[in-house]
RNA sequence: GGCCCAGUGGCUCAGUUGGUUAGAGCGCCGCCCUGUCACGGCGGAGGUCGUCGGUUCGAGUCCGAUCUGGGUCGCCA
């Protein structure tokens, strides 16, 4: 039996009063947290996204009528509570915001009854995330989710603030797009009116913020929902958020500014961490060959030393036969690990096969200064003593090495270098590494489509020092990309675009599109370069990680309202779904294995 | 598509080398309690161990398959 709020108006939320409010009679509503009934006197903790309050029930304040509603009261039950502000007279709560003071109640109202919830409400939860996925209205209500949307919320409206200041205009590009060959699958959208055809949902709005700049909007920002048909991970979900932008009559230099400022006040405003611009930069293949990643973490060392040359000509064939493949042979030095036991080198090389090495060599030099090793009795004393020398290895530390092709040992290394950082408690979670990562390369060779695919898109600038490769030696040309590295994740990345029609016309050719099907595809950009284009650059910051890292969250499922699982679909709402046969029709589609 | 981890009352977990009526804490229900805030006291209900199949005299415990969720490789211009 819900009562009415009628005649009643909040005049608090619940974490907004203090001892300041002592005196004062006030009006609250929210949801019961719990009740503690003393016989004589109730206590009800009462909690909006605020906080929580405790209100104080005595017959004598309130009447007997308040008294027995206050009594019946039970968790999750929504209530609207009008009393006195009070200071408490005994025992403070010392855990709690507004734990000086109490509601000392003349009135309550239930306004909605509720059941008991499936799993308890409260912060830092132990409930499997797939129950509370399911109940994700319920999850919402705690504190700790709460914190982080409302940090989220911050932090969009401080980057909207920074980027309208900063001259950026807010626009909104389409959501039904037409499908793009290149990149993730995209989400595809029949079309009623045009049966056989589709609308592809954007995975980023470039194509439109480019031809904004040509339509000389100069400066284009918006929060925009992409979405990419490809496999979950933590911090992967189908649909997501970009903070995207672009910029006319700019180079590398000016995005760059503009985006590590953007940064820098969301941290502050957020957190109230201050980044010291300007933030550090690396080449990528700086960044490749110290840490064997395009996106390093910064926040411990381990680097990784190239010793193919200190160990060219050693009778170890794994090493060399490496070597004489064009491999390389690579290594990190574990401080202070020497003595690691054998199982969990073991489970290291497993570890490193899962990212395609063959195996994983290592070396100790045990506290005594003696070696102990798989391939020690394939190198002379002399050679090991180099190879240590090399990997400034001292007593106590383990060698780990790779030998492959440079790609798998980059990337075979990289992630053991991550693996035991974490393992070895390496990180530092209070820190907050920030990086440029520059230079990307224009092209990565694809084995499975046996030619060039864009490593970043195919509107990418190369520079301008490599243009003379690019049509001799597409795979050494450097592009005019870069991406913000924050603690070992990819938070955004963007580029200089191409804006002039010839190179662009020759980057399709390089990519394998013929010229009708580039036309075909991207005519219309390509036609509004002929009309007068600006220089333009730009870039993207994903939302959901950076306030993930910023919340110091594990996932961006929990940054994000209303996540999807592994598998993309939503364990609350149940989509996807089937639809109804007449909607198929209607969009003139025949399932697999239906009959016309 | 591959690999790894998890699945026991509403929630979180325990469950010894397979052995009789599967335990705990919290929550829930009832009664009591005028200063609690991890309130307290007394009493109570509630699970056949994700599912299916197998091994066995006997399985939560072993084997196989499968489902669900998570992590990851591939994939993600």
């Amino acid at each position: 039996m819900a009562e009415s709020m009628k005649g009643l108006k909040r005049t608090h939320r619940c974490g907004e009063l203090s001892a300041k409010n002592a005196g004062e009679t006030v009006t609250v509503m929210g949801w019961v947290q719990k009740q503690r009934n003393k016989g004589g006197i109730i206590f009800v903790d009462l909690r909006d996204r605020s906080g929580i309050l405790q209100i104080i029930f005595e017959e004598s304040d309130c009447g007997a009528e308040n008294f027995a509603k206050a009594e019946k009261l039970r968790s999750e039950f929504v209530v609207a509570v009008v009393g006195r502000v009070e200071k408490r007279a005994g025992a403070v709560n010392e855990n709690l915001a507004t734990g000086q003071i109490e509601i000392r109640a003349n009135q309550v109202r239930v306004l909605s009854e509720a059941q008991t919830p499936p799993f308890p409400i409260e912060e830092d939860s132990k409930t499997k995330e797939e129950l509370r996925l399911k109940y994700r209205y319920l999850d919402l209500r705690r504190p700790d989710l709460q914190k982080k949307l409302i940090l989220r919320s911050k932090i969009t409206a401080t980057i909207r603030s920074f980027l309208s200041e900063e001259g950026f205009l807010e626009i909104e590009t389409p959501i039904l797009n037409k499908s793009t060959p290149e990149g993730a699958r995209d989400y595809l959208v029949p079309s009623r009116v045009h049966p056989g055809c589709f609308y592809a949902l954007p995975q980023s709005p470039q194509i439109f913020k480019q031809l904004l700049m040509c339509s000389g909007y100069d400066r284009y920002f918006q929060v925009a929902k992409c979405f990419r048909d490809e496999d979950l991970r933590a911090d992967r979900q189908p649909e997501f958020t970009q903070v995207d932008l672009e910029m006319s009559f700019v180079d590398v230099e000016d995005v760059i500014d503009a985006t590590e400022r953007m940064v820098a006040a969301a941290c502050r405003e957020a957190i109230g961490l201050e980044v010291a611009l300007p933030l550090p930069r690396m080449t990528w293949v700086e960044a490749m060959d110290r840490f064997g990643s395009d996106k390093p973490d910064l926040r411990f060392g381990m680097e990784l030393k190239d010793v193919s040359e200190t160990v060219k000509g050693c009778g170890f064939g794994v090493f060399t036969g490496a070597l004489e493949a064009g491999g390389s042979v690579r290594g990190i030095n574990v401080k202070g690990q020497a003595e690691m036991p054998r199982k969990k080198i073991d489970a290291l090389v497993e570890f490193a096969k899962g990212y395609g090495a063959k195996g994983l060599a290592y070396l100790s030099v045990m506290p005594d200064g003696s070696y102990k090793s798989s391939f020690a009795k394939f190198f002379s004393e002399e050679e090991l003593q180099r190879l240590v020398e090399k990997m400034e290895g001292e007593p106590g530390d383990l060698l780990l090495f790779a030998a492959d092709r440079v790609k798998i040992v980059w990337s075979v290394l990289g992630a053991l270098r991550v693996e035991l950082a974490k393992q070895l408690g390496l990180i530092d979670n209070s820190r907050f590494c920030f990086l440029w990562v520059t230079e990307f390369p224009q092209f990565e060779w694809s084995e499975e489509e046996e030619r060039y695919v864009a490593m970043h898109h195919p509107f990418t600038m190369p520079m301008e020092e490599d243009l003379g490769m690019l049509l001799t030696d597409p795979g050494k040309v450097r592009a005019k990309a870069y991406d913000i590295v924050l603690n070992g994740v990819e938070l955004g990345g963007g580029s200089v675009r191409i804006f002039q029609s010839d190179i662009q016309e020759q980057m399709f050719e390089i990519l394998g599109f013929t010229k009708e099907r580039a036309h075909e595809q991207f005519g219309f950009l390509l036609d509004a370069f002929q009309y007068g284009v600006p220089p333009h650059a730009g870039l993207a910051i994903g939302l959901d990680r950076f306030v993930m890292l910023l919340t110091g969250a594990e996932s961006i499922r929990e940054v994000i309202a209303f996540p999807k699982v592994k598998d993309a679909s939503c364990l609350m709402s149940e989509a996807p779904g089937t639809v109804e046969p007449k909607q198929l029709e209607e969009l003139g589609l025949l399932l697999a294995g239906q009959k016309e």
